[in-house]
DNA sequence: TCGTGATCATAA
DNA sequence: TTATGATCACGA
């Protein structure tokens, strides 16, 4: 399955609308997971496959012939997410030169194809339904939030501040752990200019801004 | 109830 | 190990 075009994606995406996971894998022939507490990236890797994505784990977007990036989005009833947003790794080493207009999370967000999922936990997996996919571009004034987020996150890695930097900071794109668990480490830049171990981060959209991005869509 | 920090699976 | 796909779960 290719896509010409972004149009062409999202009306292949919205064929899917209103279906449940259950209906969408019995005519693909997959189990559905009886729990996502060891399948946690399953119902994006589940639609990643149907829509016909391929960049696998590549720091891309999903369709890079079209530079957009899928994104399940799990919501409750009232349509309000239930969940941040993982867009990508927060570089940690050989930053300097990095800019926004060159990097993976600016990349991925110039175009999103969103798909919401009703999914509040205590509905069973397979009777979650699809809502209604759409395409999103952040507006200018979103995309310097992004950017201002992105920059402030990156002056204090490049000043060997990683350890000091938690989840409160940044209005849109916060920064968390990602990784196995609280043991895993990688290279980052110390207080002193030395290369430190730290634990891996992500960069995270907070519900509030994909909210909005609903409300902008749905009204 | 919500946000932060922790965690799980998998491919290359 | 690092990237992807995310959700879990505890404390305020």
């Amino acid at each position: 399955m290719q896509h010409e075009t972004p149009q062409a994606l999202l009306d292949y995406a919205q064929s899917f609308a209103g279906f449940t996971l259950g209906e969408l894998c019995a005519r693909y022939k997959e189990q559905v997971p009886q729990q996502l507490l060891h399948k946690k990236g399953w119902v994006g890797q589940f639609l990643e496959m149907i829509l016909g994505a391929t960049s696998g784990s590549l720091a891309q977007p999903d369709f890079p012939e079209l530079g957009v990036e899928l994104k399940t989005l799990p919501i409750d009833e009232q349509g309000r997410p239930l969940e941040s947003t993982y867009v990508s790794v927060v570089p940690l080493m050989n930053i300097q030169g990095l800019r926004w207009e060159n990097s993976v999370v600016r990349h991925k967000l110039m175009h999103v194809l969103w798909i919401p999922i009703v999914a509040s936990r205590e509905i069973p997996i397979e009777d979650r339904q699809v809502a209604m996919p759409f395409l999103w571009q952040p507006t200018s004034e979103e995309e310097q939030a992004l950017k201002q987020d992105f920059e402030d996150v990156l002056v204090q890695v490049s000043l060997g501040r990683i350890e000091q930097l938690d989840a409160r900071l940044g209005d849109i794109l916060q920064v968390r752990p990602k990784a196995a668990n609280s043991k895993a480490l990688t290279d980052a830049i110390g207080p002193d200019g030395a290369t430190i171990k730290t634990l891996p981060r992500g960069f995270y959209l907070r519900p509030q801004f994909t909210k909005r991005c609903l409300q902008q869509q749905f009204g």
